[in-house]
DNA sequence: ATTGATGCAACAGTGAATGTTACATTCATT
DNA sequence: AATGAATGTAACATTCACTGTTGCATCAAT
């Protein structure tokens, strides 16, 4: 896989899903798809699960199932429960003795955190529902 | 050092530079300062440099210094001139064979990039010269 | 009971970024 | 001219996060 791979894998995924949102899918089917391996697939889609997103049963013919409709499930919400920033935070660093460094911190954080809330915004306009039709 | 360690280490020494603009600099001193190594601060201000933003002097006496006047430097020209995106791209894959992957790939790639823009717009607004005052 | 699925822990493999060493080159100083 | 101090750069080592893999416990339908 490449960079970035869990919110592609996840957005894949739901993608498909919301074109058959019934049929219950394994992990391995998912991973074959994807070209990936079941175990993380369902480390992906374990987070997707724990954020409400969808729903997982064990034992034979278990697998995986949108928790909800295609509609409700929006690309923020998928960006969020991966609780992963595609605008890099440049880490909780610790408080750094030099002023420079400690101005520019506040700066670029402030910045940054605008982009990320922004970012947000514009991905809960888009549902994956929306993924399958008018590229 | 740590992640993102080139656009801070860029910026923390420029920031230091444009306190004394004259003064010239070895990587010796920027390295020990910023708590790095002299090699990666060249390869780094050689950026900088390659962008127009600074000047480096070989040979005794030599070092880096700030190319044009402080207040002419943005955070925006050094985020740009190390070429690095803070928003992940997601690179250049492939373009895939399954329309949802490509649907979706047109679409988030779609949103990166408008913040991406507004990320450096928001970055051109403050120069390395106001680093230095009111934190 | 058996089969086929998730859940999870532990470890291996990969790749990009940083750190390091070494050396050629350049230029002021002596 | 010789020396010393700096950059420029290539090659290699190290680090670190992420992905991939293996193994096994658990659970549920058949």
């Amino acid at each position: 896989m490449k960079r970035n791979s869990r919110l592609s894998l996840a957005l894949h995924t739901l993608g498909h899903m919301a074109g058959d949102p019934q049929r219950m899918r394994t992990s391995a089917d998912i991973a074959e798809h994807a070209g990936t391996n079941p175990v993380v697939v369902r480390r992906v889609l374990g987070k997707l699960r724990e954020a409400g997103l969808l729903t997982s049963e064990k034992g034979h013919s278990g697998g995986w199932c949108l928790a909800r409709e295609p509609e409700q499930i929006t690309l923020a919400d998928v960006y969020l429960a991966l609780d992963e920033s595609l605008v890099a935070t440049g880490g909780e660093e610790e408080t750094p003795a030099c002023s420079v460094e400690h101005v520019l911190q506040r700066k670029v954080a402030s910045v940054l955190e605008e982009i990320e809330r922004s970012l947000i915004e514009r991905l809960a306009v888009t549902t994956i529902a929306e993924v399958r039709e008018h590229g």
